[in-house]
DNA sequence: CGTCTTATGTCTTATACAAGACTAATAAGC
DNA sequence: GCTTATTAGTCTTGTATAAGACATAAGACG
């Protein structure tokens, strides 16, 4: 692997350099967000990448270490690394932080309510830094736990990189796992930032509860691979019989 | 270092066997834990662990970086290792996730209103794990963010890890220092659950606002190194002006 | 159909060397 | 003689590599 080198040492800043194994790193995320590498594929071996770059097994051992605690990879001792795919269970653990008042966490379902395509408006291109006059997709749907209706959502995301997307019937409850399956779109990051306000009435009656009734709404950015900004989605979700589950360590 | 070997390979479940870098980590934490290695003070280098445990620098190197991972240690290339201490840097990134709208993260100021100590009520005694009949301290106090009332808070912890903590005077703004430094506990992890609720009066007379707004409830379970419950905390927050910051990835 | 062998992965441990940071001795300048 | 800048030494963590152990699955074989 042509290996960056540090600046003369007379006195330059080393500005430039970092490990080899951050470099092997970041040619192996490169080729997950090219879509060389596709979700739930096993990869090559650690050998027979370490082969390929010229580097030992250990440097690519290290760099897969890396990605796997980003929950990028998935290793399973004696068969192979596999590239991380948004299975339910993973999106359950990692993006889904709403959970029954007993404890129980399961995977909510969906109820679509409207697809459209549409130019985006200010927020929408500011949130998603879109150019003006771009289109998006928006979704409207509501999620059930547990039987009950807990989340009215809104869902926004590029056209330009979901083609056909509000034409794809029917919109699949696992949102997630369609971008990466169906778009390559691997969604790696996500932001949410939190509120308690009052339900608006049109929410308030979707979901069966009164009006002005303190909701938690939650503002979610999510990215991709490069930093890119891939979905903005904005959840109304009732907390009478819910909670938001936040692990601090 | 006296190894687990692992059963007899002649077919028996290899239950007991881990990782030699996971029995020096176990004994690393457990030094913390007892107070042996002090919050913010500098521990052996690598190689005096390794030549004790008798162990290589190497895997000795493997269990400080999961510790390191884990908010445990901090190291600083040329210099050492340190115990990681509750400064409040670190406690605003790693437990404080309540941000101004404007994006500004600071640590909040604190008012004491209450500190008593008292038989734990049955609630108290359940979250914490305590006896019948154990005493807990209480504090309420209200916490701001940019000079406006943000916060009013109820703690409860168990007073036989805290002696004379009721007498403290005064109660410092950095709870989890105070922790670590006067009593040796430290606060590992901490779980958060979240619900929108309606504004009770007193709370709301004490942060100048409507009862009945709709606030953030926070319910904070923080647990030590040996996952021991040590501090119950209920939080109410403004999200007006202010919103709870959660990073998934 | 079950058992053993073998091939091929990842996982663990060990070792060597590089880079950063502090200390103290040393030399230059006033 | 005192101060200050430089530099060598040494101790620390960081990086790279190699070799053997362990885990798994598939095929050979009875």
């Amino acid at each position: 692997m042509p290996v960056e080198r540090k600046a003369g040492e007379g006195g330059g800043a080393v500005v430039g350099f970092r490990p080899l194994y951050r470099q092997v790193k970041e040619r192996l995320v490169r080729r997950i967000a090219a879509g060389e590498w596709q979700a739930g594929r096993i990869i090559p071996s650690e050998f027979q990448i370490a082969a390929e770059l010229s580097v030992s097994q250990g440097t690519v051992r290290k760099a897969l270490d890396e990605m796997t605690a980003e929950n990028l990879l998935v290793r399973r001792q004696g068969v192979g690394t596999f590239v991380a795919s948004h299975d339910e269970d993973r999106i359950l653990f990692q993006f889904f932080k709403l959970t029954r008042d007993d404890g129980g966490r399961e995977f909510p379902d969906s109820q679509v309510l409207a697809v459209e395509r549409a130019r985006a408006n200010a927020e929408e291109a500011a949130r998603l830094s879109l150019a003006r006059g771009s289109h998006v997709v928006r979704i409207h749907r509501l999620r059930s736990l547990g039987g009950a209706v807990a989340i009215s959502e809104h869902i926004a995301v590029p056209a330009a990189r979901f083609p056909d997307l509000e034409r794809s019937e029917p919109v699949p409850n696992n949102l997630y796992g369609l971008y990466g399956g169906r778009y390559g779109v691997t969604v790696a990051r996500a932001t949410e930032s939190l509120k308690a306000v009052p339900c608006p009435e049109a929410d308030a009656a979707l979901m069966g509860i009164a009006p002005g009734m303190p909701v938690l709404l939650i503002d979610r950015l999510a990215t991709d691979l490069d930093g890119q900004e891939v979905e903005w989605r904005v959840s109304l979700c009732r907390t009478d019989r819910f909670h938001y589950l936040s692990d601090l360590k």
